[in-house]
RNA sequence: GUGGCCAUAGUGAAACGGUUAUCACGCGAGUUUGUGGAACUCGCAGUACGGGUUCAACUCCCGUUGGCCACCCCA
């Protein structure tokens, strides 16, 4: 009622405010004009606190992606002998200036930097390998059994331009295996990777590159630029530039104009050293023993400076590569970071999923596979009650299905059982509990079962055993 | 960070330079308080924000904010 006169009142102030002389109009201004911009106020002027910027909530509604998610990755990490980690989201913004490198976009133009109270300068971390070399480092894992294998699922923070699949603070799952320069550490991360996007129903398409040692590169970068170079006035405007910022990315143009330019263009591998060769060759012989299947994609180039020798990187099949968001994760090796970061030197390899791409992705398959979605509700209850006394022996009767861990909804603030079997039937529960003032009395309940609407009178000492029965056959059929 | 498209109740849509902004879903309250998935009645909630043009702006123009798309980059 209240809300109807605001609404009123602000028309009303509407209405001189137009028919006033603009001079008028003009004199209010300033005061309105102190508020920030952009704002959202409700009938009663009070404003709305609005999200940030590529900020998102993850709603009860979408928790059942969630919540695969996370199983899946636990027990996929779980069967390869992963350990959990779970760093802090606060790191030293040094950390990444360090590792990812000074000169990538993920650090210069995209990382929340803050300082703190002390004034040191602290970071939101926008991935998470950095922060588990350093955990390998500060807390000695050199003297646990080599590899030491951890994985991770969390928030991660990049400033970076929203778009679908693209947020400022996203998830990742990913897997770090440091110690053992193996290419059976390559292949494995590869597997569980693969297999956890397998399970989740996804077809990942795996893209597969060798970027050999730092010294391997350089060679490399010579080569192609000097390439490039001959070839200059057959680029695009775009690659003119890149060019001379990172030449590595002229390889990822889709420019039409340039494919065929790239095509010529030397090949990394070409430049590989006999060792980082031979590495690269038992990690694809490895693959195929493990009937992984792979695309060799010699313009793979990743964008961290830490990475070496093998890179890779995951797309949704139908995807592919098109989209700038279609791509799941990736990873690589990173021999020379644990060292950078004031470690011995110490080999390392890993893998990062994006969650949210991961979760567009299941979703598409859902939309595809309507039946797929399936949701299992078998094992919710509904309870009505009918009357005060029956309210209050419902508390104590709700109160022990949930302690047997039956999932029990109730709406007890009712009254009207029309209302309640309305709910229930809202709610999606395959059966209904009612108990009335009469049931109070004989110390029974009745069991009514949503779909065909017959009812069943129980005692209330047997009600969890033969609910228990209900639900079993209904979660077996 | 650069460029483009967009912005109407919680959601999805409609409307017009001019009466009180319409519809569906949703949510709430009822249709003689012991029976839902149907119907009916009533109610809730909106032109993102700021400015300009105009007698008159949800509608046209500018700015801001936000979303989407492409680039950049990446997950």
């Amino acid at each position: 009622m209240p809300t109807k006169k605001i609404i009123k009142k602000k028309k009303e102030e509407k209405k001189p405010k137009k028919s006033t002389p603009t001079k008028i109009v003009k004199k209010e201004n300033p005061q309105k004009s102190e508020q920030p911009s952009g704002e959202q106020r409700n009938a009663k002027g009070v404003r709305i606190p609005a999200l940030l910027r590529g900020m998102k909530d993850i709603l009860p509604k979408d928790e059942g992606v969630w919540k695969k998610m996370y199983h899946t990755a636990e027990n996929i990490s779980e069967a390869y002998g992963f350990g959990r980690i779970q760093t802090p989201v606060l790191e030293e913004a040094s950390l990444f200036i360090r590792s990812v490198g000074r000169g990538t976009d993920v650090v210069d133009k995209e990382m929340y930097v803050f300082e703190d109270r002390d004034l040191a300068k602290i970071c939101l971390r926008p991935e998470a390998t950095a922060s588990v070399a350093r955990a390998y480092i500060v807390h000695g894992m050199v003297s646990l059994p080599q590899p030491v294998k951890m994985w991770y699922f969390g928030s991660m923070f990049r400033h970076d331009r929203p778009q679908a699949g693209r947020y400022r603070e996203f998830h990742q799952f990913g897997a770090e295996s440091i110690g053992d320069r193996d290419p059976v550490n390559d292949a494995e991360l590869i597997v569980t990777a693969f297999n956890f996007l397998k399970e989740l129903g996804i077809s990942p398409v795996l893209h597969l590159n060798s970027i050999g040692t730092a010294d391997d590169r350089a060679k490399y970068l010579v080569e192609l630029s000097g390439y490039l170079r001959t070839k200059r006035s057959y680029l695009c405007e775009e690659c003119k530039k890149r060019l001379l910022k990172n030449p590595l990315r002229v390889l990822d143009c889709k420019n039409e104009q340039c494919q065929s330019t790239i095509e010529e263009s030397p090949q990394i591998v070409d430049s590989l050293s006999e060792s980082s060769r031979n590495f690269f060759m038992k990690v694809i012989e490895y693959l195929d023993d493990l009937s992984v299947p792979y695309v060799l994609r010699h313009t793979l180039v990743r964008g961290l400076d830490y990475y070496t020798d093998t890179v890779f990187e995951f797309y949704e099949e139908e995807t592919g590569e098109g989209s700038a968001q279609s791509a799941l994760g990736g990873g690589g090796r990173y021999d020379g970071l644990v060292e950078e970061l004031g470690g011995r030197p110490t080999p390392g390899c890993g893998f990062a999923l994006g969650l949210e791409r991961v979760a567009y992705a299941i979703k598409r398959n859902l939309d595809k596979e309507v039946k797929t979605d399936v949701k299992a509700k078998n094992n919710q209850v509904y309870f009505a009650q009918l009357g005060e006394q029956a309210r209050r022996r419902a508390l104590y009767l709700i109160e022990d299905l949930r302690h047997a861990g039956t999932v029990t909804y109730h709406n007890l603030s009712k009254t009207s059982l029309k209302n309640q079997l309305e709910l229930a039937n809202k709610y999606e529960c395959p059966y209904t509990l009612i108990l009335g003032q009469k049931e109070v009395q004989d110390g029974t309940i009745i069991i009514r079962d949503m779909e065909s609407g017959i009812q069943e009178i129980v005692d209330q000492k047997k009600l969890k055993s033969i609910l228990d029965k209900k639900i079993q056959s209904l979660t077996n059929a």
